[in-house]
DNA sequence: ACAAAAAACTATTATCCGTTAGTTTTGCAG
DNA sequence: CTGCAAAACTAACGGATAATAGTTTTTTGT
């Protein structure tokens, strides 16, 4: 009965995708049902697919705009000839902002993009890969120039990447820690260490 | 027609559990099919009935039997009396060798937990509490001692799982680096950070 | 106000799922 | 050998799933 509204915030594929996320980071994609989601709208599940093609291309809609908005912001970072500490120290607080602001789609590119169907699982993976690759050319460069202690570049951007993504299990805690207090902390701890 | 066999690895309940820890693994829990776990085994779904209850407990057994190792050797280390960096830098160690042996196990664990059904759901997440607030007094006392930078404590707890538990992600380029360089470098990087 | 387009609805289909029931085969103990 | 328990098999059930077809309602543009 009620039509899903095509508010400012984006189309009607938008709504959806964003009301989806949701769903699938609470329950799974798998878990999740077209009748569920249909339900979270508003709607009967065969009145989505005069939206979107499957269930499949919604969660390829979220990891693949997650995807884009790290490819975009990291393009950006590299132009700016600044330090390695300094782009790392940038990359690190952009995934602290972009898991507050955009939580459920970002857990559901790490979480579930095992589900998405070929071509697009190869895809997704091989983006990934060029952006881990992209990370420790950074750390390399900034071990050449003498920034950065003589580490294994794979090590450390394998342990920065792991770090910010955890902060996941951080949202539940919100109450405890404010967001720039975690931010600043996690910042320093990857950088600079714990021992004092 | 082939019977499991119940090797000396343990009971034929160990082994449908282990088969089943690989195959949720590389397809999700939910994604994952009776049908497709007898057929990993060499029997028919139904047969699995002689030996478990039903899928969900295949679940529960790899989840429970996962906590149960790392609050054994929780305990153990907070037994020993040594200094919060020794402890910790023995609890990242432990985290990276059994994601090497019992890779499949952990990362359901890790993913898979919240398919568990109650009052199993809550019980594993009270465990996962218990064991975060533990990590959290190390880092305390640690501090108070002064052994340790006036970090956040739960930032730093947070930083250290998040990036011990994104080995994960390590185990498919095993070939360009070693377990013990990984170890190594990561513990270096976590305690004693990045800055020259 | 009215026609066309967009988006909702109901009814239905084929498929797959976990699980049960009942039966047959296997393998070990006597 | 023989008998019995363990564990495999086949057949099937009820329910859920994604998706399609066809129809009706709602919104939009002129």
């Amino acid at each position: 009965m009620a039509k899903i509204k095509a508010s400012r915030n984006g189309t009607k594929k938008d709504v959806i995708a964003k009301k989806a996320a949701a769903l699938f980071r609470k329950k799974g994609f798998a878990a999740s049902s077209m009748r569920e989601l249909g339900e979270s709208l508003g709607i009967e599940a065969p009145s989505l697919y005069n939206h979107i093609g499957s269930k499949s291309e919604i969660l390829q809609i979220i990891c693949f705009k997650v995807a884009n908005d790290f490819n975009i912001h990291l393009a950006q970072v590299e132009n700016k000839g600044e330090s390695a500490l300094n782009k790392l120290g940038e990359i690190i607080r952009f995934h602290i902002n972009i898991m507050i602001h955009s939580f459920d789609e970002v857990f559901v590119a790490n979480h579930e993009w095992k589900q998405l169907q070929e071509p697009f699982l190869s895809n997704f993976l091989i983006q990934r890969k060029t952006y881990e690759n992209s990370l420790i050319s950074i750390v390399s460069e900034g071990i050449k120039k003498g920034d950065l202690k003589n580490v294994h570049p794979y090590v450390a951007v394998l342990t920065i990447l792991s770090a910010v993504r955890g902060i996941e299990s951080w949202h539940r805690n919100k109450k405890n820690i404010s967001a720039t207090e975690l931010e600043k902390g996690m910042i320093i701890h990857l950088l600079k260490g714990l021992t004092k």
